[in-house]
DNA sequence: GGAGGTGTTAAAAAC
DNA sequence: GTTTTTCCACACCTCC
């Protein structure tokens, strides 16, 4: 063995060097992430396509290591007065500074994070990125073509596009995307390939390339731009190399994976819970803060269009139809449809209101925009239809998912036919609207976890995406 | 009425 | 294989 005598002095410094490292790291509590991000992928079985994490790499601006305590965690009512656009950051962040009371988070924590600070993978990105410009230019070039219309592959004009005995899961098509709970899943808004995104309850976000076939990274790449829970992921289907995330902490960054950053374009203190873009609006985005708060902010000005107050509680999910109806869940027990024509500056009044027992995780319109699908913690899912929404059924289904697993939520197939949820027995329910009634349980000896995030491919009829609260990502298809 | 405490629940991590 | 840990939901209970 070596004494320290016989170290050399660069040797010496080193160690130092390490020490020095390791105190700053435990006074900034960052040790239990890496300990907790290396430990998982020491644990990834053989076989299954699993993120890989870099154990040396420490970024210079890491985001997460900001110690930025919200009014809401000091037990404080959010001050909206003080919610900044994206042009008072750097003033923002002198006055926090300045303030003796609160921690001091850096500047350059509140300004861009570059996509390769916030890459936490052991290989490149560079194929992901590849394949996101890629497919950014082809989805450009189509809509281009089709005057900006849809296109969906295998939609018949009548009954249903999707049979649903033929779906099912390949163990192909299963991925350890992210560490953890997540919260959102959404696939990549591009006709020929499946690229799902992620983000859980760490700040990750993963992305899942399907079709890269086999390689290094296995088509997961693990990114971390965010200090708190990811709360909303939004991807228009019209400025695609812009991926939109938002996080309970407070902040909306943007990937932009052409100028290959993570921009910041919103930052408050108080909570962001859900994120979402209208689909002839690339410009604004929706999102809800604090409790019951909804913004629009306003990419053209760089601020906030507007802000409302429109429920008691937190907002779960904003949606929209092609009609200018927004569709708002709340866990103060409530679903709102709002006419964006005429809501009201000062006093909003919802179009429509639905009632649940408890609180409501999710309100989504069908593809059609005529029905609107709600889940809530009392066990029903809440189908809204007919003319002016004016009929209501509530289907029986169990949601109590305890607080391991991401509630569930009822999302909408290709076409009016099919609602999809997941199922405590790791399963996949499908409720018909028209009967009123759970018809078909998908299960799967693949399937080890309960899927409880959903989405379903925009362009591809019958490939659903679900996601577990440890961080696996199903992708199930109908060939 | 609201602050504070607690039970629920599944999967990963630790043993 | 078994036990421990996770802990940013929510509902329900008690106490003041």
């Amino acid at each position: 063995m070596e004494s320290s005598q016989q170290l050399t002095e660069y040797e010496l410094k080193r160690l130092d060097n390490i020490r020095r490292n390791d105190q700053l790291m435990a006074s900034l509590k960052i040790h239990s992430k890496v300990a907790e991000l290396s430990a998982a992928s020491k644990r990834q079985r053989v076989g299954i396509k699993s993120y890989k994490v870099s154990p040396e790499k420490k970024p210079k601006t890491e985001t997460p290591i900001v110690i930025r305590r919200s009014l809401r965690t000091r037990g404080m009512p959010p001050d909206y007065s003080d919610s900044k656009g994206l042009g008072d950051i750097v003033e923002a962040a002198d006055k926090v500074s300045k303030s003796p009371t609160s921690s001091k988070p850096s500047p350059r924590a509140l300004g861009p994070l570059s996509v390769r600070d916030a890459y936490r993978g052991t290989g490149s990105d560079k194929l992901l990125i590849e394949r996101i410009m890629e497919g950014s230019k082809k989805e450009n070039k189509i809509f281009g073509d089709k005057n900006g219309g849809d296109l969906m592959e295998g939609v018949s004009e009548s009954g249903s596009c999707l049979e649903l005995e033929s779906l099912s899961l390949n163990p192909e098509n299963i991925a350890r995307v992210v560490p953890g709970k997540i919260l959102n899943v959404r696939f990549f808004p591009c006709s020929d390939r499946r690229i799902i995104v992620v983000g859980n309850k760490f700040g990750n976000v993963g992305f899942w390339d399907v079709d890269s076939g086999a390689h290094e990274e296995d088509g997961v790449y693990l990114y971390h731009p965010h200090p708190g829970p990811v709360s909303g992921i939004s991807i228009h289907k019209h400025s695609l190399p812009k991926i939109f995330t938002s996080c309970y902490d407070g902040f909306i960054r943007l990937m932009d994976a052409e100028k290959e950053v993570f921009d910041l374009v919103y930052s408050t203190d108080g909570t962001i819970y859900s994120l979402s873009q209208r689909s002839d609006d690339v410009k604004c985005l929706y999102f809800s803060e604090g409790p019951g708060g909804l913004n629009i902010w306003d990419e053209r000005v760089g601020k906030c269009s507007a802000q409302w107050n429109l429920h008691e509680s937190r907002i779960n999910t904003i949606d929209f139809n092609s009609e200018n109806f927004m569709a708002t869940s709340s866990s103060d027990g409530t679903a709102c449809i709002w006419d964006l024509r005429n809501i009201g500056a000062d006093k909003p009044k919802y179009l429509k209101e639905v009632r649940h027992k408890r609180a409501v995780q999710s309100a989504y319109f069908s593809p059609s925009g005529c029905s609107l699908a709600t889940t809530s913690m009392d066990d029903t899912v809440g189908i809204l239809s007919g003319a002016n929404f004016d009929d209501n059924s509530m289907i029986k289904h169990y949601n109590q998912t305890g607080r391991w697993i991401s509630s569930f939520r009822a999302i909408w197939g290709w076409d009016d036919s099919y609602v999809f949820i997941g199922n405590m027995k790791r399963g996949v329910d499908v409720i018909s609207p028209a009967q009123r009634r759970t018809i078909f349980t998908l299960q799967s000896p693949h399937m080890s976890a309960i899927p409880c995030r959903f989405d379903a491919h925009p362009y591809n009829v019958g490939v659903l995406a679900g996601a577990t609260s440890g961080g696996q990502v199903y992708m199930l298809t109908s060939d």
